[in-house]
DNA sequence: CATGAATGAGATTTCATTCAT
DNA sequence: CATGAATGAAATCTCATTCAT
């Protein structure tokens, strides 16, 4: 894949740029979309108000683009992983899911996930960009380690994606919550997000437990 | 009387209320708090742009009873199920699962989950009487119950709040989902929610049989 | 006068619509004429929000009875005690000023002074009725009584208007400053309107002493 | 350059401030607070509805800065006019006053003193600030020079307060009366404002002349 | 006569966007 | 390229007034 041939918003090498998506990040994810003033996109981004126009038609441009730019590249890596394992297929989905909750979870990048849901029907062409470059490949990938998985008899032969959504649900929700109610009910009501990886790993355990052939664990 | 002698307006005390609250949650769902104007919710519940004020403050009140309203009635009833259960945790949890999927999971009122999501970190208040009076019961109940079934054998000795999550998460983003790209993507990336119902009993027949002491099969 | 003749705000027997105009006046006095709603003024008077509709046309016509019915009736009582007077002009100047004082400068009437400077450029027609039927009858009274001082030899030859203005201009501004400062400011900036009669008293004596022929002090 | 390639709007980031509180300060006197529109103000100052929120706050913020602009920086050259004076307390009485009444009192200006008595109770912290800037010190000023002229034998041993009040009196109410009455009752019911300086001047004498000591006149 | 639910014009304030400098 | 003063559409909320009951 040469620099060519990259999407566009990767193309940008100024720094101005990246700089502004940076701020507009923090800023959605804290506020909103909606509630984000360009002022405060420019004034966090260490530029003036009319500057952020001269690199995005508007508003909207710039939340796409904070989207594209944070998102798509990751699941390059992902499928490198992937192909390279030669483990069994729980110890992969274990690997996946904490780099990704190490890299993406547990960041200000795992807000763009709650950004999305509570914007989706306001812009649906980005979602369907969203969805066809994160959740896509995510379903995809995790739908085709269960299937290697069953295939060679670690797992029991469970209707593949009621067994995907199981397996994410808890890291997609995990993600989510952290960035609404997290902020404003840290203690969450008798459920605690403070140890969330530690959380995550034993949800993972029991969905991995209820996959596996009896008498086979592989945990 | 004619078309032309329709009165400019009805008095309709009682009604008004729930016809505001019934307009406003459908637009809350659709478009989100910040993007539905009062103007909006007045005229889709057939009054003009004043009418609202006679009845709630302002549109925060208004998304605070569609919330009261809608959600914090119900748990009473589930309260009830769960004290009069004679049969298996399993059961129990299935049950009441699928009573919530019916009646609020797979109708709008699902779409007040997003909100909620969307809007926190913009209404604390709001966030913390929703934690106070939806989350914290949910988990509050799911966690009895595992416990009982811990207790009695059927379950083995998982820790609680984990498993409530990974019992949960489906359900919550099955809902969660079905209003943001649901709406957008409807065959939603390879990953259907056409089939909800039958996709979540599956997932959590997963969930449960990773529960469940092997060789003791409850379902 | 015959019952006929009065004025007709004056012909009202109800005591409905006299009981909206004590609750206006009230209100008017404390919170001005645009801050004070229909609706305040109805439940002061116990009654609907409709009710101030079937005697008033609206809510400028509320203020203007007001004004009618609280001021033009007291100057036939003054003129009748000037007429009556067989002492000195200093005397009866003074008469005259504390029953004013008392009757409406100390009391919740010296506030629709404030009321009609306030509100004079907002309701012309209004403000001239108020000229016509209080300021003109107060200065040409004291002019008279001037001029039969100055006359009788009790008073120096001083310009008539002038001193008038002298005489009155502390009245007008206690009365007015009352319903401004004086509910805001209770101490005054260093000059207090608590003992305002007796403070009252000396002004008048000063300005008094300065009309009188040297060497002949009436007071 | 022609008409049709005006610019919409003209940058003058110093000259705004002051034209739109020139703008609000006519409109404040002519209609009174509640009655002025911000986009009257704007419009007077020939700019759009949103600009004056560029500068301040809100309205209220408008109406304190016409004050302070306006008013309260006049006080330091009255004060030093008195400490340079030498002559008698009663000449300066009369220069300070017709400084006054030359630069504010027959000015616009005067209806900013209407103002603050019409809209007192609405806005106490405005009131307050009035009363600390404009009127706290005259008083203290008049009682000073009062209390000199006592002691060096010009005036006789009269109440401080109650002859300030008689020396201030007329000339608050002149200016008062020229924004209520004397925009709508151009001759005054028989009582003229056409002449006020020279009005003014003789009540002042009158009210000196009460004040001096008998036989000794310092006029 | 009286009620009070409903109306709808109107006012304040916000903020995405423009464009002269 | 960058600035930031200015624009003006839009949104919330108020309240005088109406009129079916």
């Amino acid at each position: 894949m040469t620099e060519a041939t990259l999407p566009r918003w990767q193309r940008k090498k100024d720094a101005r740029p990246s700089e502004i998506l940076d701020a507009a990040l923090s800023l959605f994810v804290e506020k909103g979309f909606r509630a984000t003033k360009m002022e405060d996109i420019a004034r966090a981004a260490n530029v003036t108000k009319g500057t952020p126009y001269l690199y995005f038609q508007n508003k909207e441009e710039i939340f796409k683009a904070v989207i594209q730019v944070n998102l798509s590249s990751r699941f390059a890596e992902l499928a490198e992983i992937e192909r390279q394992h030669s483990g069994s297929a729980a110890e992969l989905l274990q690997q996946l899911m904490f780099k990704w909750w190490d890299e993406v979870g547990c960041t200000e990048l795992a807000g763009i996930c709650k950004l999305v849901i509570a914007e989706a029907t306001n812009f649906p062409e980005l979602t369907q960009f969203y969805a066809a470059e994160v959740i896509q490949p995510s379903l995809t990938m995790v739908g085709r380690i269960l299937q290697r998985g069953i295939a060679n008899g670690e797992f029991r032969a469970v209707p593949i994606e009621s067994a995907t959504d199981a397996l994410l649900a808890p890291l997609v929700l995990a993600m989510t919550w952290a960035h609404s109610f997290g902020k404003v009910v840290p203690e969450g009501a008798g459920y605690s997000y403070k140890n969330s990886r530690h959380h995550l790993a034993e949800a993972l355990d029991l969905v991995l437990n209820g996959l596996c052939v009896p008498g086979k664990n592989n945990n």
